[in-house]
DNA sequence: AGCCTGACTCGGA
DNA sequence: CTCCGAGCCAGGC
């Protein structure tokens, strides 16, 4: 476990209930500009933790997929318990959703 | 070291 | 809206 990787968890961890944020977002807070794909890679590592993984979309508010789609419904139905409607589309509008992080 | 891959993002066409 | 290319970084070979 390397201590970028806790920086970002511990980011993602900030993002309240109810809301989501991007990768990019999730790298700025970590103090990681520019690193989102550092934050895929990261939250990819994680297995069994108090890690809110599933309030993490890509800039699009899409769900990002990696291999099976199982996954995919199963994040979209854990968002959805937590109040976060989806457009017809599939997207969250992030205008409402996106956590505003504060400084 | 080089090359490839991946839960990404952005600007341009 | 979609597709492309470039920039980013960690890991495995």
């Amino acid at each position: 476990m390397i201590a970028k990787a806790q920086a970002i968890y511990a980011a993602v961890r900030r993002v309240p209930k109810g809301k989501v944020a991007t990768y990019g977002q999730i790298a700025r807070v970590a103090g990681l500009p520019r690193r989102a794909r550092l934050v895929g890679y990261a939250l990819a590592a994680l297995e069994r933790s108090d890690v809110p993984w599933h309030r993490v979309v890509n800039a699009a508010g899409k769900i990002s997929e990696r291999g099976e789609p199982m996954f995919v419904a199963q994040q979209r139905a854990m968002l959805e318990r937590e109040g976060v409607e989806f457009t017809a589309s599939g997207r969250i509008p992030l205008a409402r959703y996106q956590w505003k992080a504060q400084a």
